[in-house]
DNA sequence: GGATTAGTTGCATAACTGTTCAAATATTAA
DNA sequence: TTAATATTTGAACAGTTATGCAACTAATCC
């Protein structure tokens, strides 16, 4: 039943071995498109480092300043500044300057529902 | 209002200047324990790839053999099951053999459900 | 048996990531 | 002004990760 057949992706193709043509095609066709995949790949990865998760947790609870978070998670201000610049350009976190102090706060409530998705599947697991 | 307060975490105790030591503490004693937090990260990072991401949008849709996602994908089969490994080390995916063709499929619905999840965010960003 | 096909695995490697250190900026206090 | 505090930033480093290649196992077909 395999076939070699060529397979059409984005303006590029290549000859590949595939077991079902029909089922590779409706799949292929299936996808969002990459733009789509790399910007949701995105978020995940975002919340796939536990430093950044603990950062999210913190201010799922109210705006909380720099300082604060690297006390609360014990690693460096530097470290905990660079982690908030990374959220900041993803929209996810923004900070409020008070003085010396600067507060972050959750841009939106989407990342705190998607952190208790994850807190329900790691209960239901 | 600033201060030096020492905070323990965990055993092991740092001084650290900190703006508002019961804010800290407060939040200290809300967060997740570091093993859950590391899990739920885990789940986060899998999800965190735009290959591993197609992978399993495709086997949201039903049992699909190595070699067609490697056609769907467009990338090495080689590389496609180096992802199923990890894949499968986490329990997300299984496979079944059917002859000299594996079939894989999703071990539960909880990662569609965080698929879906990561699109409505895309959606309403 | 030998040949072919589907998939896995170990190794190598290039690319990426998280953290730290040191230096810079910004704001307030003396 | 000088000193102190809060945060940011750039460079460097160690550790991780995704992928491709080559060699392997497993199953089928001749």
């Amino acid at each position: 039943m395999s076939k070699t057949t060529t397979i059409v992706r984005e303006g590029e193709s290549c000859d590949v071995t595939c077991i079902n043509p029909g089922k590779v095609r409706s799949l292929a066709r299936s996808l969002p498109k990459a733009s789509t995949v790399e910007r949701i790949s995105g978020i995940f990865q975002i919340m796939g480092d536990s430093s950044r998760l603990k950062i999210l947790h913190c201010l799922s609870q109210g705006d909380v300043c720099v300082c604060d978070l690297s006390a609360v998670l014990g690693m460096n201000v530097s470290a905990v500044s660079h982690q908030l610049r990374l959220l900041r350009a993803l929209n996810l976190v923004k900070p409020k300057r008070e003085g010396r102090i600067v507060y972050y706060s959750l841009s939106n409530q989407h990342v705190g529902e998607l952190m208790k998705m994850g807190l329900e599947h790691e209960r239901e697991n």
